[in-house]
DNA sequence: CGGGTTCGTTAGAACTTGTAACTCTCTCTC
DNA sequence: GAGAGAGAGTTACAAGTTCTAACGAACCCG
């Protein structure tokens, strides 16, 4: 925040005009989902005609990774606010599910199906490592006690994606089951399995985080 | 399988058809996914012009229904085969996992990002419904003990997804855990979540699998 | 062997993404 | 300030998509 802030008005207009297609984008993209998304709706709904787009986005699959970027770096940001306001794995659990109760299709943009000849660009991974490395941090704040499990031994061998973290093999395996736990169920009640069922998710999302949190050793 | 069973040479002929447009469909979605499936493609590909499709299926949409429905049936009966062959948990996790592997797109089907506005037909939940009660059933055959957890408790007086099944809030409570804990691994390893990481998403499952099984007790 | 059902066709409407060419307007420089 | 040029928005169009409508031809059945 310095030099390149020095924007011409021209600069500004684009930056705006770029926000607002987003925002539209954002609002089809919460009542029709990301695969409905349509250039030519967001126009004119900006009252103005489709091609016009083209001078602010490339194509429509550039629109949607930058809405991808969009909602890894506010899953990133809303960890980090949590974790600065002294949130413990706990806390970052329920951050997580109002993060994605809060627009489910934005968590799908992430954690959902993958497009299928869809590449992440690097600045987009790096922001999932910052997720990571959160979570990492939170986990690592409590005790890794209890036998190793294999899968301990094995991650103590393949530990490169912590960045270097100096947590031990156990906590590295406690953030990866927070993070395939807490998503399982995540998943599943926003897909709408559990609608029907019965019992309350948000008691299910609960009782998998206290059992995270109660069971330092597995087997 | 008795008087249903005459059919005309036009049933045969049309079951033919609509089984082969099927397959085509499959090996769209097996390359490009299901929201790039295309009628048009898949006529052109059995040497006829779009419309005709129309014949067979009224839309788009009621043939991905139709191979949703194939993909749950297909699950089901993958279930069903592996109880058959005397499969505990551990067995049903594996033939899960296999059949998961075996055609990624056709997971996502079932449990991937849902389409919007989509509503699944009652034949279809009758299936989902099949499946869990083949997890049941397995689950049924583990020890139930350890303390009762306040989600037994709340799941004991939400079991009517459970069809009735007599087995106790425990059990109830380690088939869903079952379900949900294999779905996050097993989603995020097939959205290439893991690519990367280094570790064996198998031996993750494993693990998993492990805890999910030593540990008849929560807290 | 006629008659009706069914299949497949072409034509076309209403969409989509994306390119090309043109105009207008704003901005920047001289 | 005036001119030149960069950039925004326009229409026109190509090549797709789903899906309807109307027509011809093949087939099965009485």
């Amino acid at each position: 925040m310095d030099e390149a802030e020095v924007t011409t008005p021209r600069e500004r207009y684009r930056a705006q005009v770029r926000a607002e297609i987003k925002e539209r984008a954002w609002e089809q993209i919460a009542t029709a989902g990301a695969s409905a998304l349509s250039l030519n709706a967001i126009a004119k709904r900006m009252g103005m005609s489709g091609p016009a787009l083209y001078r602010y986005f490339a194509s429509r699959d550039e629109l949607i990774t930058e809405l991808v970027r969009d909602a890894y770096r506010s899953l990133a940001d809303t960890f980090r606010a949590a974790r600065t306001a002294g949130a413990d794995p706990t806390g970052l659990a329920h951050a997580l599910r109002g993060w994605a109760l809060a627009d489910p299709h934005r968590y799908f943009l992430v954690y959902g199906t993958p497009v299928p000849g869809y590449h992440a660009p690097d600045d987009i991974t790096a922001i999932a490592s910052e997720i990571m490395e959160g979570l990492l941090d939170a986990c690592a704040e409590l005790s890794a006690d209890g036998p190793a499990t294999p899968f301990d031994a094995h991650l103590a061998d393949h530990r490169d994606w912590a960045g270097g973290h100096p947590a031990p093999p156990a906590t590295l395996h406690r953030a990866l089951t927070f993070w395939t736990r807490l998503h399982g169920v995540l998943s599943l009640e926003l897909a709408g399995h559990f609608t029907g069922m019965g019992f309350d998710p948000a008691r299910f999302y609960d009782a998998e985080l206290a059992d995270l949190l109660s069971a330092p050793t597995k087997s």
